[in-house]
DNA sequence: CAACATGATTATAC
DNA sequence: GTATAATCATGTTG
């Protein structure tokens, strides 16, 4: 304390002056000795801990956000927003997207910035401390590992700094993802051509609207939408039309309607349907390539107009006869509640035809017939006709 | 702007 | 794993 009143030339002079002192070799020792004495109370002094589990999971999560690697193209930003607009369209996910990477980048910057500042202080205070310390072992005595244990304690105070700062960090990237990257927001309807699609299979398969894996893929593909806004399309669709069907019908007509013209354009007058011996050439996929076949493919507008030339797949499925069914149905509906309706209370009451029906019981239902979807039975809706 | 439509998510069951 | 049912949050419409 007092050598900082004075200045540091009178410092210099008097440190020097200290050292060359005759009694220093005498202070030093005493000095030792007190140190020895003492000594056993310093080692008590534990070292710092590692680096708890909290730290650990800030910093794995900032690794995996992008924001701890400088400018790797932000693995974490791209892999978000690409699971936030799955497949969707790329025009508009460019622009929400790097608003949301720029922003990224700005966190990381700051972040960045603001870890060298306290790396920066950490190494100018430990190194001031090591030689202040330094400086002292020649009048007292100081060993290297009480040195190394001072600069510990410091490490260990500028990171639990750094903990604050990376705390904060993360708050903000969770924040910046909140806001950019929850899909609900970024919620768009699909397009004419892709709600086409579905419902077109939903309504010709409106008895078991549960598309195969490989059904789902060609939606997905013909509606330029992904395999899991399929399904997520169908478990609304299903939902949502067996709450209210009557709602519902008009949509029904058209769609069912529509396939039917399709169907019966395609295969002529004459077949019916094929025997149920078919293995799984589901009747969803029959239409399906058809239509593909018909028209060059891959998506574009499709207005779903009936496809003029004859198709490829004359065999028929059952899904076709079910087709006829419903069209019938809907041309003339039953007395109650109109004939799609009841078609579709057998999606989970079998019974309810009085005839229970092995393949659009539900899995588990003490009936017949393995999962529901996986591959759409021979039988399908043929109950209606017993 | 309220009401409805709709795609996505969540809780739960199997 | 997939399904339903409820719910959320946004888009659309009158």
């Amino acid at each position: 304390m007092a050598i900082t009143d004075q200045s540091l030339d009178e410092a210099q002079a008097r440190k020097h002056a200290l050292n060359c002192h005759r009694m220093k070799p005498a202070l030093f020792s005493v000095l030792c000795e007190i140190k020895e004495k003492t000594v056993s109370s310093i080692h008590g002094i534990q070292e710092v801990g590692p680096p708890d589990a909290q730290l650990l999971r800030l910093d794995n999560m900032l690794l995996a956000e992008g924001v701890s690697r400088p400018e790797k193209q932000g693995r974490g930003a791209s892999a978000a927003a690409n699971a936030a607009t799955p497949g969707g369209r790329p025009n508009d996910s460019g622009l929400e997207h790097s608003d949301y990477r720029a922003k990224l980048s700005q966190i990381r910057q700051m972040y960045h910035s603001e870890l060298e500042k306290y790396e920066q202080a950490c190494r100018e205070f430990t190194m001031h401390v090591t030689n202040l310390l330094q400086e002292q072992s020649r009048i007292r005595p100081v060993s290297p590992a009480e040195i190394e244990h001072m600069v510990g304690v410091i490490h260990g105070k500028f990171q639990s700094i750094q903990m604050q700062l990376k705390q904060s960090t993360c708050e903000a990237v969770m924040a910046l993802r909140a806001r950019f990257l929850d899909a609900r927001r970024k919620r768009q309807n699909f397009s004419k051509q892709a709600t086409e699609v579905l419902n077109e299979y939903f309504y010709s398969h409106l008895s078991n609207p549960y598309p195969s894996e490989e059904a789902k893929e060609e939606l997905a593909r013909r509606g330029g939408i992904t395999v899991s806004q399929v399904s997520n399309w169908f478990g609304n669709k299903r939902i949502r039309y067996k709450k209210n069907m009557r709602k519902f019908q008009e949509e029904a007509t058209i769609y069912t309607a529509k396939t039917a013209v399709d169907a019966t354009e395609v295969r002529g007058s004459g077949r019916q349907a094929s025997p149920p011996s078919m293995s799984h050439s589901r009747a969803g996929d029959c239409h399906l390539r058809h239509r593909c076949a018909s028209q060059g493919g891959n998506a574009g507008p499709d207005p779903p107009t009936p496809a003029g030339s004859s198709g490829p797949f004359p065999l028929t499925g059952p899904g076709d006869a079910l087709i006829r069914l419903q069209t019938l149905a809907c041309v003339q509906p039953s007395p109650r509640g109109g004939g799609l309706l009841a078609q579709v209370s057998l999606w989970h009451n079998p019974k309810a035809c009085g005839v229970p029906d092995p393949v659009t019981s539900r899995p588990g239902a003490p009936v017949v017939a393995g999962p529901r979807d996986r591959r759409p039975q021979p039988h399908r809706g043929l109950c209606k006709l017993s």
